[in-house]
DNA sequence: AATGAAAGCTTAACGCC
DNA sequence: GGCGTTAAGCTTTCATT
């Protein structure tokens, strides 16, 4: 196996250990996650600050509730742009405040937007701002009823 | 309208702003938030107690990178269901590893499926197992070829 | 609810291996 | 790359208002 990397090196199992071990609670302290590990904390604190250099350690968030705090109605609106004009259309609505994702997809549609408000009306509001957007052809929007899982954690166990 | 709220009262601005500092960057120290409220760092530390009881915090984070960590094949599955199964669908759908989101919605179909995966054969290994499933009557899948936003958090800002 | 102060931990930087 | 040490800073508790 050819080492065709970047300048990244390739993280070791002690790394995973500590992403797994953050991605469940990103305030675990060092000197916990070096106990666990029964390393010494400042390799853990070198490692991760490698972690988070490299990019694999993005940022640390609270998660917050969104049905407490009121901002729970999600809808998925699928976008069919002007030929070829997707990446460009893409880009501008991924700086809609309600945009929470962007993809670009296969199907009959080009884009694929979740949206989140906190009441229908503004949910209208925002379609009718995306019916008038430049190199939006047409659009069809499935309100979410009920959701039922909410997750971003990534699966690391690898199978 | 009647209080059938728990025990939970309702926060104030003070509250709001700690969660979006925390949601932010989940690791500002209570003594940094308590210096950009001009508080008392014991008093930062017993709202933030608080909210996580009250369940407006309801964990803390690492966000990891899915690209640099060979997890980034998304594909989102619409699925209808036999008559009236949708919900108990939904719970069993979402107990599997590889699906990130699970939502109730209108449309065609009774639900739609945010699923992430390594690499494509896992997703029709996926697709497989989901035809077979109980309850499911027809499914159509989008696979996302380039993600252009994703971002879990919540506007706070209110308009 | 909010506070200052004190005790116990934690982090982050250093030099050594 | 990994480690122990140490100073600075942080969290947590508690008595006071």
């Amino acid at each position: 196996m050819s080492d065709h990397e970047h300048t990244s090196t390739h993280i070791d199992e002690v790394d995973r250990s500590i992403l797994k071990i953050l991605q469940s609670d990103g305030r675990t302290a060092l000197s916990e996650i070096a106990r666990r590990l029964d390393m010494g904390s400042a390799t853990i604190h070198e490692r991760v600050r490698s972690l988070e250099e490299q990019g694999y350690i993005r940022e640390y968030r609270a998660i917050l509730d969104p049905k407490l705090l009121g901002i729970d109605q999600v809808a998925f609106v699928q976008v069919e742009t002007t030929a070829g004009r997707f990446s460009e259309v893409a880009e501008r609505l991924a700086e809609h405040r309600e945009v929470q994702e962007v993809h670009e997809i296969t199907g009959d549609f080009d884009l694929l937007l979740k949206v989140r408000v906190e009441e229908t009306d503004d949910l209208s509001e925002f379609l009718s701002k995306l019916g008038e957007s430049d190199g939006v052809r047409k659009s069809s929007t499935n309100v979410s009823l009920r959701t039922v899982k909410e997750d971003g954690r990534l699966d690391l166990n690898g199978q």
